[in-house]
DNA sequence: AATCCGGGGGC
DNA sequence: GCCCCAGGATT
């Protein structure tokens, strides 16, 4: 029986050699300069699957964009969506965006604060509703992310597979039973900051580890095997064929994509997945050539190849270059910009890649000219 | 309970 | 390459 009880097990001490290591060694970041639920709130929601590295310059840039509740709610999705561009999960904005008019409608401007009408809102969870509760309105709520499972599962010798949704029940239990009633601010967060900071993954540094006395995992030896966590299957390959498309003014095609689903609601090139059947090109051309009289410069060859690996799906996206000879109908969805007006839309990585290669392209070609 | 949903950094 | 990250919504 691996899974021990906590019976033998000093809570109160734990919980103050936990606190008093945060009070010395927390880093200064910009959410924990204030206890503004609205700056927490966004905090949580920018580091879900996201590292604190990542997140500090995009938070600044949000901060300053949209200072308040209210400034955030009279924003438009697609202002959103750009502060947000490249940090991934859209869907998370969009549903904060959501939440915020909420809070902004039922709940005057504040923040709620109970589990309750927390849980509610769109895209809080329970980490996001107990991370709120707990350091922005000091209730002793459980906060379970990753790197809590990680920590508890080798403090207590825990062998739940953290993979699994059920695991993260038993944390919270387990926090329940654990977190200070004094500090569960402090608690929460330190928890996570000694998983980030020292009891890391791989080779986590437990010769610096302030409850290293009170590791089960430390003392039996199993750092390394804990914590318990499943893998996942491997990412479908999608072919991709895109073109950047001129029209007669030098202006470039763009579409918005679908509202739900993948990069919902972002712009790109337009873009079609290959057949297996019909060879390269031809799918690209047949789509287009329903709508656009393309010239023949699609039949050049692609000029980039990109590579872009999401968590579940690989895609590979050849890159054509081609120009539009009739009149572009625009619609809600498609749209002709001038090219220095491209980076004021929204775009996923992938499509800043394409971007990216195809101004270089451009500039080679010039100098050909030029020298030709 | 599985699957979907981004992107980056560390090794 | 592989892993993981201050997860949540949908099916």
């Amino acid at each position: 029986m691996k899974n021990l009880p906590i019976d033998d097990f000093d809570i109160k001490s734990f919980q103050d050699d936990l606190i008093s290591w945060f009070e010395r060694e927390q880093r200064k970041l910009p959410w924990r300069e204030d206890r503004d639920p609205y700056k927490i709130w966004v905090s949580e929601i920018m580091l879900q699957q996201t590292r604190v590295d990542t997140v500090i310059p995009y938070f600044r840039r949000f901060m300053e964009k949209f200072p308040t509740i209210e400034a955030l709610a009279d924003a438009s999705e697609d202002e959103v969506l750009k502060a947000w561009e490249g940090l991934g999960y859209y869907s998370r904005v969009r549903n904060l965006h959501a939440a915020v008019k909420e809070v902004e409608e039922h709940y005057g401007g504040t923040v709620p604060d109970t589990p309750e009408e927390v849980s509610k809102l769109k895209g809080v969870g329970p980490y996001t509703a107990g991370a709120i509760l707990s350091i922005a309105y000091g209730l002793p709520e459980p906060a379970v992310d990753g790197n809590v499972m990680r920590v508890l599962a080798r403090i207590l010798s825990i062998w739940e597979d953290i993979a699994k949704p059920s695991a993260r029940k038993v944390f919270e239990e387990v926090v329940r039973k654990l977190i200070s009633r004094e500090n569960p601010s402090f608690f929460n967060q330190a928890l996570m900051e000694l998983g980030a900071l020292v009891c890391t993954p791989k080779s986590p540094s437990c010769l610096l580890c302030p409850v290293r006395e009170h590791c089960r995992a430390f003392r039996e030896g199993t750092i390394d095997e804990l914590p318990v966590k499943s893998k996942g299957k491997k990412q479908k390959q999608i072919r991709l064929q895109a073109a950047v498309l001129e029209d007669e003014d030098g202006r470039i095609l763009i579409h918005k994509r679908p509202d739900k689903g993948l990069l919902a609601n972002m712009w790109e090139f337009v873009q079609v997945e290959e057949s297996t059947v019909l060879p390269a090109r031809q799918v690209l051309k047949d789509y287009l050539g329903d709508v656009f009289k393309i010239e023949a410069a699609l039949e050049t060859e692609h000029f980039t190849e990109i590579r872009h690996v999401f968590t579940h799906l690989i895609w590979d996206i050849r890159v054509y270059h081609g120009k539009i000879l009739n009149q572009v109908q625009e619609t809600n969805e498609l749209k002709c910009v001038p090219p220095d007006e491209i980076e004021t839309f929204a775009f996923p990585v992938p499509h800043q890649k394409i971007w990216k290669a195809f101004r270089e392209q451009a500039k080679s070609e010039k100098v050909k000219d030029i020298k030709g």
